[in-house]
RNA sequence: GGCCCCUUCGUCUAGCGGCCUAGGAUGCCACCCUUUCAAGGUGGAGACACGGGUUCGAGUCCCGUAGGGGCUACCA
């Protein structure tokens, strides 16, 4: 049955090798988007056939790490499914069958070369040179039942071109005399990537296998497996890569996150995107921009958007240097979009790990002075912390902080002296209303306004950059706003004195 | 080395033979707005790797060269 017959399936099926890569994530997410796009499903699938590789909690970090992204996962080794066990060592036999299989139908045959024998060849410079291809049957057998050490290997074609047909790419070509004979299920009885994943695919439906191109060079192996099995094949998708930012070299060996030439902290592991205080939604916009586009010249859309546009075909087939500069833009335009209370439920966390006890009511006044102002959720802390310290342990920053450009101690002290009795006056504290009284003010005594209005900003939140003067100083409320005020006029003349 | 894939502004990309004096985004620069910081607005510099073909016509098709990436394990 042609596999654009059936149901859309993809899978994800990476080795259990710890924290999630931002590469396979970026191939998962493209795998993930076709399924949802033909309302398929999407698996997760363990491959943890080398043993010495495999980590414990894998499993829960890559969840993990779908969870966040929002990337729902329809079968897994997690929640289960009609196709299971999904993890791959759970299901040796079936390997073990099938290779036996192709043994026994002279697709394939027993290796006894020993890793000495094949490491004088490697030294050769040589690859394996098919010693046991044509081994005589009987004796074949006969070693394997006396227990005498052994590989299984593919016979691959000796000659002839084996043509594979790639969504992304068109039509390639492999000479079949330049590919050697792959084993297929080791010596301690677990299969290699290239067994494994053909007799998942094939018992778990997956219509289209989308993975990294670096799979590319074994495309024709796996279809030589694929027919001698007999099997419908399904449909491939090479996908692109990620490379360096500065365009050399595969992102995915950073095996954390790293500086770039910029300087610039460029994160790869999914937590680290997390940590450095990105939104997921942003991330999957900035991944899903690589590659692919939206159309439109739109640069700014969410999953759901994009699932309805996605296109395996219409991937680019180029890797891409990670532009991870456009990230923190992005992460900027949807901190920006966020609901407020959303928002707010976010940064909340924030804000008690940095040691603040938050007052959600006052968190949601503040948000909205703070969406166009974060580049990443983190910044609340520096941005905003001030609001949330203990109101009565305020001290007033110190004079330099206090006293603006063009201005002294002595004139400082007499703006915010002066503007006292005009915001204590004022029965509207709105910012506006206090805008209009000090804007007057300020031209009353022949001052720029940044003169007066940066002298409160010290003065109120401590700080020399903070959000809007006026919004700050009605959020804090008429009384402590001015206690603020008061206090720095004292600190000024105290320290003058 | 062999084999495979790829090649448009610094970067991410649009472009699937004429609509391209190559569009968008980001980053950078300038100006505007402005109480700081941002955000926003306007404008600017900035690319079809090179060489051959095919065609009336090529960024778009073919070949070669160069450059980049990958594979070449009893790892995936």
């Amino acid at each position: 049955m042609p596999a654009r017959d059936r149901t859309v399936r993809t899978r994800y099926a990476p080795s259990p090798t710890g924290p999630q890569h931002i590469g396979g994530i970026r191939s998962a997410l493209f795998g993930w988007l076709f399924a949802r796009r033909h309302a398929g499903q999407f698996v997760l699938r363990i491959e943890d056939t080398d043993q010495k590789r495999s980590v414990r909690g894998s499993v829960e970090q890559i969840v993990d790490s779908f969870d966040w992204l929002g990337l729902d996962i329809d079968e897994g080794p997690h929640i289960g499914g009609a196709f299971g066990p999904y993890v791959q060592s759970q299901r040796l036999d079936l390997y073990q069958h099938w290779a036996n299989w192709l043994v026994d139908q002279g697709h394939a045959y027993r290796c006894f070369a020993t890793p000495q024998e094949l490491a004088e060849l490697r030294k050769a410079g040589r690859g394996y040179d098919r010693r046991y291809r044509d081994f005589p049957a009987d004796r074949s057998a006969e070693q394997a039942a006396q227990g005498v050490a052994h590989v299984i290997r593919f016979k691959m074609p000796l000659a002839g071109t084996t043509r594979g047909s790639d969504l992304i790419r068109g039509e390639v070509a492999f000479d079949n005399a330049q590919l050697q004979d792959a084993v297929l299920l080791k010596s301690d009885g677990f299969p290699t990537y290239h067994l494994a994943h053909i007799v998942d695919d094939h018992a778990m439906r997956i219509s289209h296998i989308t993975r990294a191109v670096e799979w590319l060079p074994s495309f024709p192996l796996h279809l030589q497996i694929w027919q001698a099995f007999g099997w419908g094949k399904p449909q491939f998708a090479h996908l692109p890569v990620l490379l360096n930012p500065n365009g050399k070299g595969k992102l995915s060996k950073r095996k954390q996150q790293f500086a770039d030439s910029q300087g610039k902290s460029v994160p790869v592991l999914v937590h680290e995107f997390q940590s450095a205080g990105y939104l997921p939604e942003a991330v999957v916009n900035f991944l899903t921009n690589i590659g692919w586009n939206f159309g439109d010249d739109q640069e700014v859309f969410n999953r759901a958007e994009a699932m309805a546009r996605f296109d395996l075909q219409d991937v680019n087939p180029a890797n891409s240097a990670y532009p991870i500069a456009k990230l923190d833009w992005l992460n900027s335009q949807w901190l920006q979009r966020s609901d407020a209370d959303e928002l707010a439920r976010r940064l909340k966390p924030l804000l008690e790990a940095a040691g603040y006890e938050v007052n959600v009511a006052l968190l949601i006044k503040v948000v909205p002075l703070l969406q166009v102002r974060l580049k990443s959720l983190n910044d609340v802390v520096r941005m905003a912390g001030f609001f949330f310290a203990d109101w009565n342990d305020f001290t007033p920053p110190p004079a330099d902080i206090l006293v603006q450009r063009k201005q002294d101690e002595a004139s400082t002290t007499a703006i915010l002296r002066g503007a006292l009795p005009l915001l204590e006056a004022l029965e509207d504290f709105s910012p506006t209303a206090q805008q209009a009284a000090m804007t007057a003010y300020a031209a009353s005594i022949g001052q720029k306004n940044g003169a007066v209005f940066g002298s409160l900003r010290a003065a109120v939140s401590g700080q020399k950059v903070s959000p809007p003067t006026f919004e700050t100083m009605d959020i804090f409320g008429k009384a402590e706003a001015l206690r603020r005020v008061k206090l720095a006029v004292a600190a000024l003349e105290a320290a003058r004195s």
